[in-house]
DNA sequence: GTGAAAGCGCTAACAA
DNA sequence: TTGTTAGCGCTTTCAC
């Protein structure tokens, strides 16, 4: 089988190499009767162009990057569909990378994004990468931080205001009537726990009366939930919260499940709120009240700050966007 | 900012663009007092090397793509996981593109994957696409179908007997008693619904006395459950079936909750088995019953596959892997 | 509207 | 061990 190329293509056309490249790059510009002629050669040889000769000629690629820790979860994939479709319109084609969280696995993505001189790189991380970025764009590769606010000003980056996301929450159960509130999950030491807990915590403040226990429970999933809900059902009624705030969805999921069928009526003695508003929250066993951060918009986002940056369209207004989410009520709130 | 490419490298350390490629490549033809010089004017200019040039040089790339309808669908990506582990293994990188089930999008990433000479492709589509991938497979880039058994002898791949997996699913309703058995979920026209119906089928007509009750409902969501449900709790008792194998665990966890809360017990009443053993099918309200299909084995084997078939490894022993899933038993269906 | 030719950055074969 | 060099496939001036 005998590699066909451009060459192939013209002599089997009878053209010359220079006009079937011109039909492939501005059509408008062969005559009706060598296109067909091309067209046909094309059909018949089977011809595939070579992105890399292409590429090589000019200087850049027509693709972005997007790198994740965790393609499975539900917030970046969300992303993903509004940077694909945002994408696409500019003409610009998406490869996703999975780090899976591991920190040799996002650097080694990094570099090979780097060396097939993508146009752009949109990065989630959970690390402090912006040194690394730094770097890479001072090579020509800009990017937009995803997920996490950049410190440095010349870093563009799409974020959630997480702290103003934990006071609407805490806010809410104030203002349902809530007066003991517990904060469940953990670790602090991740940046969108710890922004959640000072939110709350403010809420608390401004509230004067209430009072905040946190209970600093890991990983964050619908199990420790049930855990965490086991130990406040064996609290007497007195010490037992009557609202809680939980980190994410799949522990305040877990947390009614328990509550609920342990005797413990939600949101009636107990009002839970989640965080993230993924699909289930909707639909589980009691509908729980969410915090729900932008998905697409944020996809949107990322990649019209990118191009804002590739100067494909106006400059960026302002590097760093920051979301505030809403609040999403539901049955496990809804008092009275 | 000049480009820096190897000849400025080599230029700055003082060597010729041949020694700096076999330093990059074959480090160990260099002596250690140039390779020291070489390092650091790398380090020093920050050259990164450029993928087009070596790619277009060396004739083919370094990466395989994975395509998938939906990134967040967990199926696709615990696949992924062992995809990506896997393929690192053997020095290779992943690029996953999401087609997000639009069959024009699908086609284009396979048009580009193909233009970018990767290695090969892992390609999980509902679609019928045989023919697309027996063509580009022609062309030179092999692939393998995840997800569906290929029809063509030719054409590698990786799939899951879903026949079998509505067979153990029913079979095990009538073990434990069961006599009018309801299947939920559609629509038929998809291969891995027909199929699970098909097991279902044989198990009910091998099992004699019990009858089944197609309820082809969909989209195969929580929501989609809720309602069935809500149908049969209207039912007389005589009417409603004791045992329901929904076709996957979203319609499971769906049912299980609205029939449960609306006074239905489960297992006791309506015994429930779902499909896929998602995350939440565990942690649900009532843990659910679920034929589990291998999720990282599947990558991994996907990969071994299209390994073989690139010639890395011996040559497989058959083209068509086909993977026969277990059941897993929870209180859902636990009698007695 | 069409063709000829230069060269993008790199690797490997060959020469020294 | 190191240097020189041809050329991978393509696009794009520039001439015609």
């Amino acid at each position: 089988m005998p590699r066909v190329g451009i060459r192939e293509v013209a002599a089997a056309a009878g053209v010359s190499m220079g006009t079937v490249s011109h039909f492939l790059n501005h059509p408008d510009r062969v005559s009706a009767e060598k296109a067909k002629r091309i067209q046909e050669a094309i059909d018949r040889l089977g011809f595939v162009r070579n992105n890399a000769g292409r590429q090589l000629r000019l200087g850049h690629s027509t693709t972005i990057a997007y790198i994740v820790p965790d393609v499975s979860n539900p917030f970046f994939a969300t992303i993903a569909e509004g940077v694909e479709r945002r994408a696409a319109q500019a003409g610009l084609s998406v490869f996703v990378a999975n780090s899976g969280g591991d920190p040799a696995r996002e650097d080694s993505y990094l570099d090979l994004f780097e060396e097939h001189g993508v146009r752009g790189m949109l990065v989630a991380s959970p690390r402090a990468i912006e040194d690394r970025l730094a770097a890479i764009r001072g090579r020509g590769t800009p990017s937009v931080l995803v997920g996490q606010r950049a410190s440095s000003p010349a870093q563009p980056s799409v974020s959630i205001d997480d702290v103003s996301g934990g006071h609407t929450a805490v806010r809410h159960l104030v203002d349902i009537g809530c007066q003991h509130i517990a904060f469940v999950g953990g670790p602090l030491s991740i940046r969108q726990v710890a922004d959640r807990l000072q939110g709350a915590s403010d809420a608390i403040r401004e509230a004067g009366s209430a009072t905040l226990e946190i209970i600093a429970s890991e990983p964050r999933v619908i199990a420790t939930g049930h855990k965490v809900a086991a130990e406040l059902i064996g609290r007497t009624q007195g010490r037992r919260p009557d609202g809680i705030f939980a980190v994410n969805d799949l522990l305040g999921i877990g947390l009614v499940q328990t509550l609920a069928t342990g005797g413990v009526s939600v949101p009636e003695e107990v009002a839970v709120v989640g965080y993230d508003d993924i699909e289930y929250a909707e639909n589980s066993f009691v509908p729980l009240s969410s915090v729900r951060p932008p998905h697409e918009d944020f996809g949107v986002a990322a990649i019209d700050l990118l191009l804002a940056v590739l100067g494909e369209t106006q400059p960026p207004p302002e590097n760093h966007l920051v979301f505030t989410p809403d609040l999403v009520v539901r049955r496990s709130t809804a008092r009275g």
